[in-house]
DNA sequence: TTAATAGTGTCTCTGAGACACTATGTG
DNA sequence: CACATAGTGTCTCAGAGACACTATTAA
């Protein structure tokens, strides 16, 4: 987002010279990062468990503070970065959450942002405390709520703060961004089926979706571009594969 | 936002009571509130001029910093309170504003509301330094950008810090959502015709509407309650008028 | 050849735009 | 009565769903 500072005059210089920052005091500033992916037709988040006090066992998604030179948008790249070794990722501003008691040490305000990643870019980085863990949308269309995060058994993580909240925001952002921005090309590779892009479709939206119109609409869409080549290694009649046009 | 925070343990309560929250240097956290009203069939915004550096008589965005108990969206409210008298006012988070240049003084992220009311609530606060500026908006559709305030003469007003492009950013968003969400309604009293409702999706959308169709669409919407009352006064057949049902 | 999915052609249904027509207030 | 806008009835057109049919690969 760009935009024009005004050229300070003499007297604001003057003034600026003089400010005290420290004057008030301050809340924490955070960025948390909702790494989504699509794993089994299913989305995933990216959660490391929390190996420190305050709620040291639970779940939390990948942060980090936000350095005083850097950019919201950057800090988050930073935060998938380092926690997760990926850069030129999709990433998008969420929604900032800053209730005075989410976080039990100190007033502690998040910019969340969702970042959207094929699969095969993450899969390798799963361990003990960190793992991509399958999301169960407790609500259909524009209700939202938070969202539950499973665990190899099936039952519910514990989550940290108010993640299973931010969670559910990305979810519902998501949903109800499908529809008319081009955000499901980035949970896939560079080329894809149109099977592959309904079933992405499928996941985020939690229901079918009509097989004919769907595939009607992503071609008058103009965003897609066939690539002339073929799926291979499957056992029926192989599709073809389309690039996402930027 | 509702989230259940988990029951800290003995452990962690230790941890609480020795953290310290000024360990890592801190940004300042504002508030900016765009208000938007309707005018002459066009959107105005509530601006401050600047009376102190930095950007002394420039015009800004009513905003404040968050205090250390408040929520955010508690303390958008009490801006509109303390700057336009306000309260009772739809306000809904817009967009989170931190590019680490956009405030001269120091490092200040700026989380931006909008708030919508009806003219007649606002109409009486304009003074010398406090004006409901038209907004020229300079682009059509999905596009976005910054957004242009005119003074009296009909000029642009120069505009503190990054506030153009936080009024462009609520006009997109506006119209993102006008067609989908109910807050035409919020711009209008409390009971209103359906030629005033079309007019403010046609101020809001810079661009006519078919009327036919708008009715329709309203009407089947079910969030319109007809008071069996119409509009007087008029030179014309007069209007029945509706009342939202929220 | 069969199984399985890719991809096409076409009918129907629904909602938006267009437009003509009727209704009802004021001057 | 004329004027101006409110409000209705109906036709057309475009896009979504439904469904039948053909195409093409591997086993």
């Amino acid at each position: 987002m760009k935009h024009d500072l005004r050229q300070p005059d003499p007297e604001e210089l003057a003034f600026l010279a003089s400010y005290d920052a420290s004057e008030f005091p301050h809340p924490s500033l955070a960025v948390d990062v909702v790494l989504l992916t699509l794993r089994e037709e299913r989305l995933h988040a990216l959660l490391d468990e929390r190996d420190a006090q305050p709620q040291l066992g639970s779940w939390a998604l990948p942060g980090g503070f936000v350095g005083m030179e850097e950019s919201l948008e950057e800090a988050a790249h930073r935060v998938l970065s380092r926690k997760a070794g990926l850069d030129e990722v999709f990433v998008e501003q969420l929604f900032t959450f800053g209730a005075p008691d989410r976080d039990p040490r100190t007033r502690v305000i998040s910019v969340a942002y969702y970042a959207l990643v094929d699969l095969r870019r993450v899969e390798a980085i799963e361990d003990e405390g960190r793992r991509l863990a399958p999301l169960e949308v407790p609500w259909e269309g524009e209700l939202g709520g938070p969202v539950v995060a499973l665990g190899p058994d099936g039952d519910p993580l514990p989550l940290a703060f108010d993640h299973a909240a931010i969670l559910g925001t990305a979810a519902l952002r998501l949903r109800g961004k499908l529809d008319y921005a081009p955000i499901g090309f980035e949970l896939l590779p560079d080329t894809f089926t149109l099977r592959q892009l309904q079933s992405v479709h499928e996941a985020v939206l939690g229901r079918t979706v009509n097989k004919d119109s769907f595939r009607r609409r992503m071609l008058a869409s103009g965003r897609l571009e066939a690539t002339g080549q073929r799926e291979h290694d499957v056992i029926h009649r192989p599709a073809e594969l389309y690039r996402y046009l930027r």
